[in-house]
DNA sequence: TCACATTTGTCCGTATGTATC
DNA sequence: AGATACATACGGACAAATGTG
């Protein structure tokens, strides 16, 4: 008989993931059956570490997991305990945020992928007509900007919300993640540079344009307005931008 | 002079993060300006709790952290330690398959936003056209994969690969991002449906169709041709998660 | 090949702050 | 206000893995 040195290779693969891997594993392999539901609560640490056999430690590993994947959030205090919860799309814009941070993503890339998903959203709006609720609810969201401008007051979530809302008109999920993630990054973006309030109008102006477009069924004018905003926003960023590495190199 | 009382309620928003959270953004941070390189060593947890001045465990919670968000990964033994990579376009891939199998992305709402995304990178092909390296690695992922079905071995990997390069092709990062994403969930699909060796067969077909008609410069018929392709494996994964589906009722 | 040092992975006991009842 | 229950955090310990001499 041969030794066993290389059967010990080959079956090699056991052990192969950490403890607190595998539970966070099993956790959300219950949560994606539908046994555990956003709402639910799942055991204190120290049940679940006697549950599974292992230490509290390997139990707030695996909870770390979860919690930043999206999937449960800890509540302290006498009821409190891990939540189900379910806020992945905030964990994918986060990661977005990272690798924009990391400058895997610049901003000519943003403005022109942005670009494209956005005038994607809009062919998909033209495509199967948005509900009524989806166009009350754009309206409102121009409405409530306009306010603030009008008061002199920057509309920054409002004019996030706008696009968030264009995506989730679209009626696929998928755009709206994007949508999502792209805006974060854009938020990101302005909150770092700063834009005046006389773009803040503009921005109005064109959010307005474009439901009147939509609304009315003009593909062209809807597409046109659209890109002439969000190029003049990515020129505007590119200026800032510049301007604040400059800044950086010299101070 | 009045009490405390509601001055405490006022200032209270002291220690809002958790010493891990902390930790982990601080490190975060030193990553983000570039002090911190892909390819470095951190210190071990000991010297990282006693730099910090808190406990291992405080300081494995934010390594964790840092783990899953995909800046650095963890080496046992001797030499080990934390090792700053950069792997976030896997976390953000991972992201996209957890929102899949929370139910938040249905089949069809997967392929219209693969098909629009894919025709827009096609679009931006065309724009500016791609350099001979990337329309060779595209020619030499096809020959691969040909060679394999030819074989009677399916080409999962090479197929997917195809839509990668082409997303890479088009210069945006962004776009990479999202195809990579996107095309995590397709492989997910594929390996709980399987296809069968006939529509790889016809997959290669298109892919090389796809090929021609960039280097040919005809838009309309690459176009064309990847609607159709992918239309088809749409329908198709309709078909066996219907038939799966139908199976695990009766089952 | 064989120890040896280093480091992660894991467990236990304990203490503290905080939220709920 | 007090008791309870929970997450957060510390320190010590041992096992397992891995590179080095």
């Amino acid at each position: 008989m041969q030794t066993m040195g290389n059967a010990s290779t080959l079956f090699r693969p056991i052990k192969l993931r950490r403890a607190f891997d595998e539970i966070s594993g099993e956790i959300k392999r219950l949560i994606f059956k539908g046994i555990l539901k956003p709402g639910d609560r799942l055991p204190s640490e120290s049940e679940l570490a006697s549950h599974f056999g292992v230490g509290r430690q390997t139990i707030r590993e695996a909870l770390r997991l979860l919690e930043l994947s999206g999937f449960i959030s800890m509540q302290k205090g006498g009821a409190g305990g891990p939540l189900v919860v379910d806020t992945i799309l905030n964990t994918i814009s986060n990661s977005f945020l990272d690798a924009f941070q990391m400058g895997r993503i610049t901003i000519d890339e943003l403005t022109s992928a942005r670009l494209a998903i956005e005038k994607m959203v809009l062919e998909s709006l033209f495509a199967h007509s948005p509900d009524e609720a989806d166009i009350r609810a754009l309206r409102e969201n121009v409405s409530q900007a306009r306010k603030k401008v009008d008061a002199g007051v920057q509309a920054y979530e409002e004019n996030t919300q706008f696009h968030k809302l264009l995506a989730r008109a679209s009626g696929n999920h998928l755009f709206l993640i994007l949508m999502e993630s792209i805006m974060t990054v854009v938020a990101h973006f302005r909150s770092i540079l700063g834009v005046n309030l006389e773009l803040s109008v503009r921005t109005i102006a064109a959010h307005e344009q474009i439901i009147d477009a939509v609304t009315a069924g003009n593909r062209k004018k809807a597409l046109a307005v659209l890109e002439a905003h969000l190029t003049e926003i990515g020129e505007r960023f590119k200026e800032l931008d510049g301007l604040l590495k400059r800044e950086h190199e010299a101070g």
